[in-house]
DNA sequence: GTCTATACAAAGATAGAC
DNA sequence: GTCTATCTTTGTATAGAC
């Protein structure tokens, strides 16, 4: 038995974390009710509940597709042997000048992140290891291309894998605020100016 | 009249604005509430409306005061004759690094960030003119640090403060969210070392 | 699987006594 | 200036019909 039997080509449950996805990443979990959701989609609040009996089941499961959605896609350019370490660090830029682009839009657990006590405990760890995960990955990626002598850092990899990480999702958040889509692209350029070839 | 004739040395006004803006720090804007505020000090939540009418007065009394502390404090150090500007930029790091030590703790407008959008249209402009202020406020010393061959800088001043601040305020963000206190002294280690004697 | 109806608590806010 | 009492709306959640 398929899962096309059960539920519409673009079934409910998807549609309901989708909007509950964008509206996260907009105005936070602690903002958003089953109500504005339900709105949005044109169904009731108890057809959500049948989905997600409550918030904290909701809240989970939109920040365990999003991260995983992250985690296969950072592992297939990891695994991608026609990619320079340079290019693979280009292809993790590339989602932050995506939402540069969007006004209102900033990572899911960056957003999260200004949250992160008022946040159920499952959030909270998946948000954790959203993290420490990007930054391994950042880490890894730029180990091996120091090691090729493809190209030199101003510090140690594991610092500047930090140091690139905070600086992009702290841009988004101020890219929003400030209204100044710029802010990414600025960023973004003087970190490619400090991994020299 | 003196405002100690109205109100008791620690006034009831302040200690609201006090706990609302550490709960503000810790769980965002959205997740608080009166009777949370009401019983950490031990009063009645009309006690509060009295002091802040609605919930939308409290936050931006709490955005400007936190604003304008800052706000008085780095124009202080902006004036100091006695300072270099490497020991302004120093100057600057220090609320990064006392926040660091506080487990749960981000900068109020890190927080506010995080859910831009839920808030009351004045929270936005104080915390989107707080992020600018502070960008200006670096770009200025660095500006001329740099004129006065004090040190140099890997990029321009205007581009190396918004990176300088996207990197701060984001690393207290990864910080609470990973517990690993050790970002915020890296990513400092590291910006530090980018300005060159 | 989606709906209506409803329960129950919390949140924001006001009136008026003291 | 702080309290009690109260109101209204919203948010989360469940029961049960269709």
């Amino acid at each position: 038995m398929r899962k096309a039997d059960e539920e519409a080509v673009t079934g409910t449950k998807e549609k309901i974390l989708d909007s509950a996805q964008y509206l996260i990443q907009t105005r936070g979990y602690s903002a958003i009710s089953y109500a504005h959701i339900a709105e949005k989609l044109g169904i009731r609040k108890a057809s959500i509940h049948y989905y997600f009996p409550s918030k904290a089941d909701l809240g989970v499961a939109v920040v365990e597709r999003y991260t995983a959605m992250f985690e296969a896609a950072l592992a297939q350019v990891l695994e991608n042997e026609d990619l320079t370490n340079r290019q693979k660090i280009e292809a993790y830029f590339q989602p932050y000048r995506d939402y540069a682009d969007e006004p209102e839009m900033v990572c899911l657990c960056g957003a999260l992140a200004g949250e992160f006590s008022a946040l159920p405990e499952e959030m909270q760890a998946r948000t954790r290891q959203f993290f420490l995960s990007h930054q391994n990955w950042l880490k890894s990626v730029l180990t091996v291309g120091e090691e090729n002598r493809e190209f030199r850092l101003p510090g140690p990899p594991g610092k500047f894998a930090r140091m690139m990480f905070a600086m992009l999702q702290g841009a988004l958040l101020v890219k929003r605020s400030t209204g100044d889509i710029s802010q990414m692209d600025d960023v973004i350029e003087m970190l490619r100016g400090q991994i020299v070839s």
